[in-house]
RNA sequence: GCGGACGUGGCGAAAUCGGUAGACGCAACAGACUUAAAAUCUGUCAUCCUUUGGAUAUGCGGGUUCAAGUCCCGCCGUCCGCACCA
């Protein structure tokens, strides 16, 4: 009697057996064995695991798993990204207190990622939000204090006037606070910060050696950071013997200067302001609105004349005004710029609408008048007009011809300037890392002696108003000084939940309880060998992590520099959308802002030929565009019913071959049944080879009870029908001989796959085995397809792990597929001794033709201009050239 | 507004170095088996035409080349990030 794959049985068995071995436990520092760690970005744990989460853990895992069976000795932990403001907000709503909520959803959120049957050393589990981690994490930010990477600055945040609030970017909503949807302004604040700019330069050369990160991640970085070379220049302020200082990176265009703008907070805007009602106003109105730079650089431009004018250092004669204007930033460069609107958008659209002069001076072509028209700025590069003695210049030669002049008179100087901005850590929060840091009247600022870590969250709490619970808790913040032993207070504020994620791959590698981590352990297994997570942390946290590296390696606590040697960022799981318009009853007719939808999940639908209908009254719904799973547009499928339904396994493999890891997974039912099917087939190859004769069968997807779950209500029906016989293999005991064409596909298919998980193109390396699997079942019996079955499950091993493992278990073999090597392959296998040649007259494709391997360029030109079908494209024309490129194609011109 | 990517059959894709576009899969269709359904197996499957052949096809428009999905220029569309979401 055949015995059948029942993923029900197998998943849970393996997994209990993989545990009960601490197969997955990573060996000691002193393994002799190769390292290897292999990290996914560690979840936030916000109730339920999702696709993105499966998808994410599925592929560090086929590499974890083939770097175990090749040899390395393997780090491949988890943990939890457990501080932030979700458990906050869930705290306000649900009433329950944010640790709570945290905690019981790792409990729920490690059950699920279990059953994905993951090759992970859960004993090295970590949680963020545990004083065992977030009192290290003290204890790194007091030895950044001392080398004095911390200091303390005013800063602005989100404010919202009605709740009296700080508010997080996410929680404006064009421009209002989320919940008193009062319009936000920009409040300053004293905050800490972390300096990161001291880095800059180091950050932006350590990309060049990341030879195994994304070139798209490393220029966002690169453009991040932002260095750019420029002039540095002071204006004169007509009449006083002051100045103002601008940085510029188009010295080139000094001529074409037509006014200064300020920012409303630079020092000489507020001092004027002192006594000028009207700019205070505009100064305030330039606060309204939220901090994103996207909403500052949207925002229409607004000036106000000071009626102060500066002489230009070119010609002192020369008088430009004097702006405050809302699109300059204090945070970059000096907080001033001069504007030259024929060569900065910006500039031009603020000089159209105050009315100040255009003036050309770089040209690309025959227009070189000094009047510049139109509303688009000419920013490209080109030749240097209508200034003196820049005349033809490129606009390379007259920046350093400026930098060179300004130098040698005084009056500037070139200067490296970074868009990069020192990383501010102060939140006004509960649920994160408390700053250790005490203030005393009279001491001033004083770092938490490090006796006294961790300084641990109180647990008594309230959330019933707006604002920081540590702020208003009734003793936790009052402390007596550590020096002077008065009276002082806490720091109230926590940290940015990146700095928690900054640092955790470091804990990973090593955990003392008596400090953050050990040096040599750490050396051991560090960098990172393959780092894998989404896309959207391209910039800031991998960023912050690579700074937090290197401050660590300043401070003496490690020796690299770099964390992660190779990144891979994989896309998101998408799925169409299920909508009806909601019917508003309000009397508006074309306001789009007011058209809503109601979504329904992919449960609530049945999808049919023609479009989609809702179970719940048989209706037509609308089936909208495929987006990023969301909770908000409903269309999320959850891993844990389609581990009921298809098993493991069948999720993996979905999530590994349905597209390249990098780009967008489109989820389907249909797409999850076939891989379903997919995986029985290879059960049935290894089945079929112990039991030739016996009938065979599928085991219903259905739950693990034996009853069916229906696919679109997830309604269990009744236990499915008995397994009918269909296919009977033929016998395999009738070996005979060697299949040399099977023996080829298999080694090819070893040394494919191989080569493809080691690439991290697991779509390429799962068509390989759908080939592979295509031969064997057309293959006749032999010993050859003997061979290919029994190693089948080694080849599947890493993406298929609880197939494998039952199928090594059936085919005889002793101990855990877990534990065995990667087959090895025969490279003579791999060579082809024929190969097609395409024949093309004039670079269309008539014929082809079948030769040996290396047939010389003349054998195959005089074959090719043989050919019947060539002849008659040629049409009796003498050909001109022909092109020969051996082993692969003729090319016959005419 | 700024920065970064992506776009190939009905759908997901492959094409590693500029050299036969569509491997592999999903869906669909036809057939076999079955009382029936499911499962399984076999076959068809880019579009069009005057069909043992030919033409057109890799978002759109140009260009380079004997040869372009791949290189260059210009558009269009979609997505990601923008420093307090994680």
């Amino acid at each position: 009697m055949a015995s059948r794959f029942n993923p029900f049985k197998a998943d849970g068995h393996w997994q209990s057996i993989w545990e009960k071995q601490e197969v997955f436990k990573a060996p000691p520092a002193t393994d002799p064995r190769p390292k290897s760690y292999i990290l996914e970005m560690f979840p936030y744990p916000s109730g339920r695991i999702h696709m993105g989460h499966v998808r994410n853990y599925t592929m560090g895992d086929v590499i974890a798993r083939y770097k175990a069976m090749t040899g390395h000795a393997v780090l491949h932990p988890m943990g939890w990204d457990s501080f932030g403001m979700p458990a906050e907000n869930a705290a306000m709503e649900k009433k329950v207190h944010p640790g709570n909520w945290t905690r019981q959803n790792i409990e729920a959120m490690k059950k699920q990622l279990k059953r994905l049957g993951l090759a992970i050393d859960w004993s090295r589990e970590l949680s963020t939000c545990e004083p065992d981690y977030y009192g290290h994490e003290q204890a790194l930010f007091l030895d950044f204090y001392k080398a004095g990477l911390v200091y303390r600055k005013e800063s602005e945040v989100n404010w919202d006037p009605v709740d009296m609030t700080v508010l997080a970017n996410e929680q404006v909503i064009d421009g209002r606070g989320w919940r008193s949807g009062a319009l936000v302004e920009r409040k300053k604040l004293n905050q800490w910060f972390l300096k990161i700019t001291d880095f800059a330069e180091e950050l932006l050369e350590g990309l060049d050696g990341l030879e195994h990160w994304p070139e798209k991640v490393k220029l966002m970085q690169e453009n991040w950071i932002g260095k750019s070379k420029g002039l540095k220049l002071t204006f004169n302020l007509v009449g006083t013997h002051d100045g103002i200082d601008v940085f510029t990176t188009r010295p080139d265009t000094l001529f074409g200067a037509s006014f200064i703008a300020i920012a409303a907070d630079h020092p000489l805007a507020q001092s004027l302001a002192e006594n000028a009602p009207r700019l205070q106003d505009f100064i305030a109105d330039c606060k309204k609105g939220g901090t994103t730079a996207a909403e500052i650089e949207t925002a229409e431009k607004m000036g106000f004349n000071t009626n102060l004018t500066v002489e230009h250092p070119l010609d002192p004669s020369w008088h430009l005004p004097v702006y405050v204007a809302n699109f300059v930033l204090m945070d970059y460069g000096s907080g001033a710029v001069f504007g030259c609107p024929a060569h900065d958008q910006r500039d031009l659209d603020f000089a159209r609408k105050y009315d100040l002069p255009v003036t050309r001076v770089v040209a690309d072509g025959d227009e070189t008048d000094s009047d510049f028209d139109g509303d688009v700025a000419f920013t490209g590069p080109g030749q240097i007009v209508n200034s003196h003695w820049m005349n033809g210049m490129t606009v390379d030669e007259a920046k350093a011809d400026v930098i060179a002049k300004s130098e040698a008179e005084g009056w500037g100087e070139g200067q490296t300037q970074y868009r990069l901005r020192d990383w501010g850590v102060s939140r006004q929060r509960y649920w994160g890392t408390p700053i250790p840091i005490i203030h005393c009247e009279f001491c001033g600022v004083l770092p938490v002696p490090r006796s006294q870590l961790p300084i641990v969250l109180p647990e008594d709490v309230s959330f019933d108003v707006p604002g920081n619970p540590l702020d208003r808790h009734p003793t936790w913040k009052y402390v007596k000084c550590p020096n002077c032993q008065e009276p002082a207070r806490r720091e109230t504020d926590t940290l940015d939940t990146f700095a928690d994620s900054s640092w955790y791959f470091i804990r990973f590698a090593s955990q003392p309880a008596d400090k953050p981590f050990d040096a040599d352990e750490v050396k051991a297994w560090l960098p990172v060998a393959q780092y894998i997570g989404g896309i959207e942390h391209a910039i800031l946290h991998l960023l912050y992590a690579r700074f937090w590296t290197r401050a660590l390696q300043r401070v003496g606590k490690i020796d690299f520099a770099e964390p992660f040697g190779a990144l891979f960022t994989q896309g998101m799981v998408t799925h169409e959308l299920y909508y009806r318009e909601k019917h508003l009853t309000t009397e508006s007719t074309v306001d789009e802002a007011l058209v809503s939808y109601d979504y329904f999940s992919p449960e609530e639908i049945v999808r049919t030929s023609e479009g989609a209908t809702l179970v719940a009254d048989n209706q037509q719904v609308v089936v909208g565009r495929t987006v990023k799973m969301s909770k908000s547009k409903k269309n999320v499928v959850d891993p844990d019913p389609m581990f009921d339904q298809y098993g493991a396994d069948a999720v993996r493999w979905f999530m590994l071959g349905d597209s390249p890891p990098e780009r967008d997974l489109e989820w389907s039912e249909s797409g999850i049944e076939g891989t379903w099917r997919f995986v029985n087939r290879i059960w049935r190859l290894v089945d079929g080879l112990n039991s030739p004769r016996a009938s065979l069968g599928e085991v219903a997807a259905g739950t693990a009870d034996g009853g069916a779950v229906d696919a679109v209500s997830g309604l269990t029906t009744a236990a499915p029908p008995p397994p009918a016989s269909q296919a009977v293999p033929l016998p395999e005991q009738a070996q005979g001989g060697l299949d040399k064409a099977l023996d080829k596909s298999l080694h090819r298919a070893i040394a494919g796959i191989g080569a493809d998980i080691y690439a991290l193109h697991f779509n390429k390396a799962v068509a390989k085995v759908h080939g592979l699997v295509n031969d064997i079942e057309k293959a006749k019996p032999s010993a050859s397809r003997t061979a290919a079955i029994r190693t089948l499950p080694l080849l599947v091993a890493p993406m298929l792990p609880h197939l494998a493992e039952e199928a090594w278990a059936a085919l005889g073999n002793e101990g855990l597929i877990a534990g065995q090597p990667w087959p090895s392959h025969d490279p003579a296998l791999l060579v082809d001794d024929e190969v097609t040649i395409a024949v093309q007259v004039m670079g269309k494709l008539r014929d082809t033709l079948t030769v040996a391997k290396g047939t010389p360029k003349d054998s195959l030109e005089t074959l090719a201009l043989a050919s019947e079908k060539v002849q008659r494209a040629m049409d009796n024309a003498v050909p001109k050239k022909v092109i020969v490129v051996p082993d692969r194609l003729v090319n016959i011109v005419l």
